[in-house]
DNA sequence: TATCGATGTCGACAATGTCTGCATCGATGT
DNA sequence: ACATCGATGCAGACATTGTCGACATCGATA
């Protein structure tokens, strides 16, 4: 069986999962993802991935323990699970290894 | 209207494609991305993505001038374009925006 | 009570990722 | 001559990801 890559997208979903720490629910995830990286998507485009990131094993998520007043569904805090960490760590050392040396060309990093 | 990104796989067959300089060949750059970044595919998976990457201007080619005694399909020298180096150049920066920080969780880079 | 805001879910469709099988055509072996 | 091999390339099919819009829920507030 091959292994299967975590897409593109996954795995800024996971980083951005990462760097929100406790506040990681999905509208937060969503928020993080412009702000870092400029990346907007819906929301259902948001949810099917974490949807599809669970299936996998990559992350996982507790609802949360009421809130004062907030209406609606009861939000869900996500976090990334050690095969997820394990993943993302695959894939950027894979980036790493092939961006090596080409500073040249691509320039240097702008954060 | 809504930029499409590159995917996975797309960024590091263009990545292959620098790296390569004037052998970038599509077999070789199959050999590239096997030993830089222990990915495996097809060469049809190959072949349907440098197609891909030429649809979007990601990427241009030019038939080989004859070399010696090689049979079967003139074979073809990639490079990648301009918008095709910008376009990593903007997936990587993300990327690096959303790794920031997290070297805690994720270990430092495994060359 | 009508709306609003923050959530979540569904179904559909587009874009990417990936394989197998087939074709081309020098070189080499028999 | 002929069968095969090796390095290429192409086409079809199908699986996985990426992405959206529409709809449902339910406190708070107008």
């Amino acid at each position: 069986m091959t292994p299967t890559y975590p897409g593109e997208f996954e795995q800024m979903v996971l980083l951005a999962i990462l760097r929100l720490e406790d506040d990681a629910f999905a509208l937060s995830v969503l928020r993080e993802l412009d702000k870092q990286a400029g990346r907007r998507v819906s929301r259902g485009a948001l949810y099917k991935t974490l949807e599809r990131l669970d299936d996998k094993g990559f992350v996982e998520w507790e609802v949360e323990e009421a809130t004062p007043g907030r209406g609606g569904h009861p939000r869900r805090r996500f976090s990334v699970t050690s095969p997820g960490v394990r993943a993302l760590r695959t894939s950027r050392d894979a980036l790493h290894r092939l961006w090596h040396g080409l500073d040249g060309v691509l320039g240097e990093p702008n954060l």
